[in-house]
DNA sequence: GATGAATGAGATTTCATTCAT
DNA sequence: GATGAATGAAATCTCATTCAT
């Protein structure tokens, strides 16, 4: 289902390294953690999956719990923040874009991403509602230079009036949630489902951009 | 956290004899699923935090699974169902209502009872990803019926042109994954945060009449 | 071998209520511990000598680790205490003891005890050699107020020299090794060997009150 | 610690030609059975602490308990009896020796090779606890032809009047227990503090000395 | 010879569930 | 009905040993 591993996995220093059976317990656990949940399943299904003894997944990923940082770690780590600035860069770069603009390179940008992990997104969104740790990770992924930007860029976009004037938070959130709801509903809920992607992403495109617009 | 246990259970012909100690299993169970999940609680830890011992909750649930059952059955069982009637009454009533109102009667019908029951909510979203049988208890729990008027709703509106020509289900993905993305921060992500409930809510269903409304 | 558990866990709060099984496993696993040593035995071995099941190990004691504690608390935390204690009161009545009194105080309280728990205190000893946590607890065992008494009653001899005039610790040091030569041969290194405990006791009491006695 | 491996290990047709790998093993096998005990030290443990591959260990030593063997051997098969055989010669050579010259010639001599060897020391006596071929060897290694000399010694000075009437297996363990407990103080409870050797070996052989004639 | 990934046997531990009191 | 000791199946984890490179 993992569109393409190796761009998550291949350049972190702790996994660029992985033998080829290293490679398979990864993405065994990937994807039973993704069907079933990481409490759901045992280290001896992903042994079993992976074609490989259950020693060698603690010889080399030390716990279970070990198992799931190496596989979330890269989306907090490394590939989130890279995303976040690329984001800065680009829209900074677009001096006084339209709130059009604005979203559409955010939805495509970050749709991406999410559509290339949705597996490990998905274990990671789980995770986030019981693990605080996962959760201060999260948090730690967002840094202040990116979050400053992006204030100054609705905060911009409000004093030309392209955009409500509401608190940012909720501003991103309706960009957050719309979002989440078309990769939860394509990705999870009806992943056999067939649909017209760029037709529904400007669908997408559209409604956020009216709803953020001011009346 | 949660509002009024006996609203949902004392209803349901299952739950509405419930001893003091059964009670007490039902809310400490409930606390711990939504805080820790379902798969991380140990009924070890919900005997002890209900003060009861561990045979009194197989005595009466029969089995950890049947616990989690009896909690979340009322949900698809008799909530959701009436909440549907209830909404299909209310707005099939009011002849030609306006997108505004449509939406206004959507959310505020839906938040109330996502607030009052979010612990319950949250242990069902969290099942809902990893069990299918949760999965079909939801699919049975919206009616035909109800599926039926609503789809009729929107027709009428597209026929007013008061609403985007869009498919229905993405239509009710944008109302439902708005009206999430509320919830989730409010109760979910951010717990322990104040807000203005009128306002935001006002500004919800501001954006979403906005994002629906056509060009 | 263990001559009377009973007397050293029925008074601790912690073991003096335990089942029958538990009473077995706590058996079981000193008569383990002491012969093949804590690292050699495995809670398999410790179960099936006990007749109980692996789990009902862990449900009382916690882990391997905590029934060792179990059995090595008493020690330290009464047993050692309260027999310094009952010392400190005796040797300090008799004014004046000769050295040959205060001697055979000592070895013989001492070694009723030893012989008495003669398996719990290999087991101590073994693991006092690798484990701090047990370390400390020794040292903790000792309470000044005793130390104390001791080193005046020590001095006090010195003053009337009836006792070599050499630092206390050494003189203890030759207390307690000839003590543990006696306790070592026939209870450890050759305890299917009879031998005539009246004379030998005799013996040790006699070498040591030499030993001790300035030329 | 150890103040000189290879004088105990050079000798050995076994262990005279290890490669400085090899060497190096052992002396990490040493440090860390005797500090953590031989089943509490993982091979892994020593494959790093000796900056080696773990297979290298199993290469040279064939197993964990090889390696225990390699470690313990030289005691047992050559540097114990050789040190027998040179305190036979040494005291009949010394014809009518006082009983100070007996007890001074056993305690200098052996001191010096326990202090020489503490750490293998230390490993033995645990083994010897619960490893039966362990303490067959420790048998093994006192010849008969020692005993007897060791024996007629003995019974010459009792003849003579100048040591105890007692048997000769008391003799024996007051003396080694007061010399262990010289040991176990100086070398594994306190191995920090600083003491004054020649002073407490005074001391020792003074207190055995008194402790052994008749009154 | 050296390496360290891989193994599998077995150790510790967890936990839903049963059942005698 | 209520209790909690006991169970046993399964989960996580450890580690000596093997073997391909």
């Amino acid at each position: 289902m993992q569109r393409d591993l190796t761009s998550l996995y291949a350049k972190s220093p702790e996994t660029k390294n992985l033998t080829e059976k290293q490679m398979k317990v990864l993405n065994a656990a990937i994807d039973l953690f993704a069907k079933k949940g990481y409490a759901n399943t045992s280290t001896k299904e992903i042994a079993t999956a992976a074609a490989v003894s259950e020693g060698s997944i603690f010889k080399h990923f030390t716990s279970k719990r070990g198992l799931l940082s190496t596989i979330l770690r890269p989306l907090t780590d490394s590939l989130l923040p890279d995303i976040l600035h690329e984001f800065s860069r680009k829209t900074l770069l677009t001096a006084y874009p339209s709130l059009h603009d604005f979203i559409q390179t955010i939805i495509l940008d970050r749709i991406r991403f999410l559509e290339d992990n949705i597996l490990v997104v998905k274990i990671f969104l789980n995770e986030v509602l019981y693990d605080s740790n996962v959760r201060a990770d999260l948090i730690k992924a967002f840094p202040a230079e990116f979050i400053q930007d992006f204030n100054n860029e609705i905060s911009q976009m409000k004093e030309r009036k392209i955009i409500v004037n509401w608190p940012n938070q909720q501003v991103i959130r309706f960009l957050a949630s719309s979002l989440a709801g078309y990769v939860v509903e394509h990705y999870i809920f009806f992943p056999e489902q067939q649909w017209n992607r760029k037709l529904e992403l400007a669908h997408l495109i559209d409604f956020i951009e009216k709803g953020l617009s001011p009346r």
